[in-house]
RNA sequence: GGGUAGGUUGAGCAGGUGGUGAGCUCCGCUGACUGUAGAUCAGCCGUCUUCGACUGUGGGGGUUCGAUUCCCUCCCUGCCCA
């Protein structure tokens, strides 16, 4: 459908577009990839330093996975970019024969707070992890990501908070694209996919110029960024509602950044969303939190001492198959790693199984109508509700 | 049997030389987490009617206006000696 933009090996197709009914924007595609193929709407589990905490690629790959996000911050940093390179880039060097995102590092200029201070050229970061003072360009940023080898490159941006001021919106957003105009003529990997990067925070005009701006630039993938932050739902939607009409018939996929809860991904995917990333499903299962149909269990719960049924009674993952709830319970309050590995590998496999079950909607023509309503049911409500497991 | 050091809220402690002991760390309970400075963080963790009040320093007794503190006695624990 689309011809290359940046990357000759990069490709997207969309293979059932949005009813001209407008009951929904949801769509099914193919987005090719120098490693593989990416079915979406699709789901990336983070791997920010080369590695999907507590798993195993192998598990990774079990639990349904296509394609991972890594982090040019933070692999720059440690081990080192260079040092990737010589093992052969990051497949090589971390084991994952799949396609891999790397994120530019533009969310750490958020995520570091008082750690870095930004200028019209690029950021200064002290590190995270001595102290130590570092500089990313947009240029920079671009060359680590090449020498990582990674199958999409992000554009370097500067997000802020939704909630912050229209002043430090507006200059965030229009850095960004001077940014991103920067990433592009910085790219030269033709192997190599290039998105850029959306912002404008929850103001209609700028993310509506954002939008136009971003999509005017020959990238492979517009990503949706400065979201999945501190804004209500409502507001998420209002926001994509202005984005995604002016893609409509843009052949590219759309990528909201940072969206990780089912009920979030739902929600996106109907407004038009292709790809999704989050470190959610991960950092809530190492607390302790596990994902189920219809709501979630909080496994440091003492009620589930002595709970012999499995998490999720027909899931195929690795904590489903073999353990209780009352063993998970057990690790938890023990400390244990395998308790970590065990929940991970059940929220990742639970969250792409749902995204498999979105397209599977899509595809047979009935998406949302055939999809849990989430949002009034347990998505977000406290695990001591839910009692269906079959929900 | 003698000596010695102790006994503080589930555990381990801090403190306290006659005048305010509810402080810490575990454990425990609950919640949060969205492009990972996060296997983390926050609140609670004696009782109650909880912006406060009450009770609580092994038991009993004594001295004192007032005792965790001083005295007597008993109980319990560790260690040393017999």
């Amino acid at each position: 459908m689309s011809g290359p933009f940046v990357s000759v090996s990069t490709r997207f197709e969309v293979d059932v577009a949005p009813p001209s009914d407008g009951s929904t924007r949801a769509r099914a595609g193919r987005l090719v990839l120098p490693h593989g193929e990416v079915e979406t709407p699709q789901f990336m589990p983070v791997g920010t330093n080369a590695t999907v905490k507590s798993l195993s690629p192998a598990e990774v790959r079990d639990a349904g996975a296509s394609i991972i996000l890594a982090n040019t911050y933070h692999l720059y940093l440690r081990p080192g970019h260079e040092r990737i390179q010589r093992f052969g880039g990051l497949h090589r060097f971390m084991d994952w024969d799949r396609p891999i995102l790397t994120d530019s590092g533009g969310f750490q200029v958020v995520s570091l707070g008082d750690l870095r201070v930004v200028d019209e050229d690029g950021v200064t970061f002290r590190s995270h992890i001595d102290g130590s003072v570092h500089r990313f360009t947009p240029e920079h940023a671009i060359a680590v990501q090449e020498a990582l080898g990674s199958d999409v490159a992000v554009a370097f941006d500067q997000p802020v908070f939704p909630s912050s001021p229209r002043e430090v919106v507006a200059d965030a957003t229009e850095r960004t694209h001077r940014w991103a105009e920067r990433s592009v003529d910085a790219h030269t990997r033709p192997d190599q996919a290039l998105f850029g990067i959306i912002q404008g925070g929850l103001e209609p005009d700028l993310r509506a110029a954002s939008t136009t701006f971003i999509a005017n630039l020959p990238v492979d993938g517009i990503c949706i960024g400065g979201l999945a932050g501190d804004e209500s739902p409502a507001q998420r939607d209002a926001t994509l509602d202005v984005v995604v009409p002016l893609l409509a018939d843009d052949p590219r996929p759309r990528y909201l950044m940072g969206l990780g809860s089912p009920t979030d991904l739902l929600a996106a995917v109907h407004r038009g969303v292709d790809l999704f990333d989050s470190v959610l499903p991960a950092r809530v299962a190492r607390n302790g939190q596990l994902w189920i149909p219809g709501g979630r269990l909080n496994l440091r719960n003492s009620r589930f001492l002595d709970d012999p049924e499995p998490v999720q009674d027909d899931c195929p993952c690795l904590l489903c198959r073999r353990f209780s709830r009352a063993y998970l319970a057990h690790l938890f309050r023990a400390k244990e790693l395998l308790a970590y590995r065990l929940a991970t590998c059940h929220n990742l496999t639970f969250t792409l199984d749902f995204m498999a079950r979105i397209r599977a909607s899509i595809r047979a023509g009935s998406f949302p109508a055939d999809m849990p309503d989430l949002r009034s049911r347990a998505g977000r409500s406290s695990a001591g509700e839910v009692t269906d497991k079959s929900a």
